[in-house]
RNA sequence: GGCGACGUGGCGGAGUGGCUACGCAGCGGCCUGCAAAGCCGUCUACACCGGUUCGAGUCCGGUCGUCGCCUCCA
């Protein structure tokens, strides 16, 4: 297999994939929590990490892909009461909502999506290690994680116990023997509809634990890439490799990869700050092709901004590659093309560098606009395909409305007459139709606007 | 306060100790009846101050500024 490294948050460092097995990569990442539509933010997670199995596919590597749906938590029973309608009928239609926003990326879907409430047995059978391990406790009903008996405790998010703020107020504060342990399972309250049953009490999971169990049993211990938002470094995977250390030994995943933040006037864009767009929005006001080449032309760990201006430069940058994908056609690319391609690769192979590999492509398409003949589309479809992006060669072959085609001739007509301003008004009338007319030595050519 | 990251040309955005990133926008040109598309050329950069080096956006130290996390959050 091809070197292939990725920065790991845990090391702050590049490092190389090496997986357990050579020829299989395991990837979990953190998915939303299911009270609301998906946003921008979101759909940056989602599109990064569908690529990046696409590329790690692309060099061989079996993958499988598990991102999660927390649909157990306190903004759902928040959400779910405001909206008077049951907690689990929420999760249900937001879950669905999630799928359906997401599906419109076109980019696939994650090879398993589970959910906590899918997962309790495993989450109840590691909370029960952990306690049997002396790692957690029980306290009126809770559980909580002993952050204590855990030495490597912030290993992950470099920060030491006693450096942290380390507050006062929120739950159960007065049950934690610590004020850094958390919960693992929180005994059910009023205003709560939902609840399971386990050997400490009646309740329901807390955060963290699902996503150590899901990743545990669908992937195993030492998996080899882990990833999320890197709003989720702490306390989230911090907690996740604490609870999966604690109770198996050795490390719950190899990698640890982390997006950066879309942010809306220099802010991250979040739910709970009340400033995002949402997901189905940005599709419909920008395309998807628009906005997954909006993320892929910054690197994955950079913070980016969402605005209007930049969506347009996106949209102009789609125009542009399907205008490339109108002068090629279907078959095998000339010399020139494979040492681009090979410098695409090398890029995505280092860090996950789709800007860097976007710019081969800018370089492989004015190659192939300045070439004469027709040029043979075979690597660049392969290139924009590893970038989510292949659908913008499919030209569907311009079927001109009758009523263009007329406007078409009338105006060959005019210009043979040199009646300019005839011509030009002609050209004005096919444009407010949808199509432009351009002017070639061989005689007119006809494109839809986009 | 602690931890992490970042500061590149009008805008967006990569990268490497010495050689044009790339894209958008602008300007000039080619092509065109005029356009459009495309191509060619062009403008301009590496926050600030020191240090290492033959040579530093690229390494080291400091200053200033920005962002994220430390509480639910992709």
């Amino acid at each position: 297999m091809p070197e292939l490294a990725l920065h790991d948050t845990r090391l702050g460092a590049k490092t190389p994939l090496v997986p357990r097995d050579p020829s299989r990569v395991g990837i979990y990442t953190c998915g939303p929590t299911v009270y609301g539509r998906a946003h921008v933010g979101n759909a940056r997670h989602y599109v990064v990490f569908s690529l990046l199995k696409r590329f790690l596919s692309h060099q061989g590597y079996t993958v499988t892909l598990v991102s999660n749906l927390t649909d157990i938590n306190d903004k759902i029973y928040a959400a779910a009461r405001a909206a008077n309608i049951p907690s689990a009928r929420l999760a249900e239609e937001m879950s669905a909502a999630y799928v359906a926003d997401t599906d419109a990326l076109g980019l696939g879907r994650p090879d398993h999506e589970p959910t906590a409430t899918g997962a309790m047995g495993e989450i109840i059978e590691l909370i029960t290690t952990l306690i049997d391990g002396g790692h957690a406790y029980v306290a009126d009903g809770d559980v909580y994680f002993s952050v204590g008996s855990y030495p490597r405790y912030g290993e992950l998010s470099h920060r030491r116990l006693e450096d942290m703020d380390q507050g006062e107020g929120g739950e159960g504060v007065a049950r934690k023997r610590e004020p850094a342990d958390f919960a693992l399972w929180k005994a059910t309250k009023v205003g709560e509809d939902t609840a399971w049953d386990a050997p400490w009490g009646r309740g329901r999971p807390g955060w963290h634990i699902e996503c150590s169990a899901m990743a545990e049993s669908l992937l195993g211990m030492g998996f080899e890439i882990h990833g999320g938002g890197s709003d989720l470094i702490f306390p989230h995977h911090e907690n996740e490799a604490a609870q999966s250390g604690a109770a198996h030994g050795g490390d719950l995943a190899r990698l640890w990869v982390h997006v950066g933040m879309v942010r809306t006037a220099a802010e991250k864009m979040s739910k709970s700050l009340a400033n995002t767009f949402l997901l189905h929005e940005a599709v419909a006001a920008h395309g998807r092709d628009a906005l997954i080449l909006y993320f892929v032309a910054r690197h994955y760990r950079q913070p980016v901004e969402w605005s209007d201006a930049l969506m347009a430069e996106a949209r102009e940058n789609v125009r542009r590659l399907r205008e490339a994908g109108r002068r090629l056609h279907s078959g095998p690319s000339p010399d020139w093309s494979g040492p681009l391609r090979d410098r695409f690769l090398a890029a995505l192979a280092d860090d996950f560098n789709t800007p860097g590999a976007l710019a081969m492509i800018w370089e492989w398409v004015r190659e192939a606009n300045r070439s004469d003949g027709p040029v043979g589309s075979d690597d660049l479809t392969e290139m924009l395909g590893l970038l989510g992006l292949e659908n913008l060669l499919v030209t569907e072959p311009a079927v001109l409305p009758s009523a263009v085609d007329e406007i078409v001739a009338a105006r060959e007509q005019a210009r043979t007459q040199r009646d300019w301003a005839e011509a030009d008004r002609l050209r004005a009338a096919a444009r407010a139709l949808g199509w432009e007319i351009r002017d070639g030595a061989d005689g007119p050519h006809v494109a839809p606007l986009t």
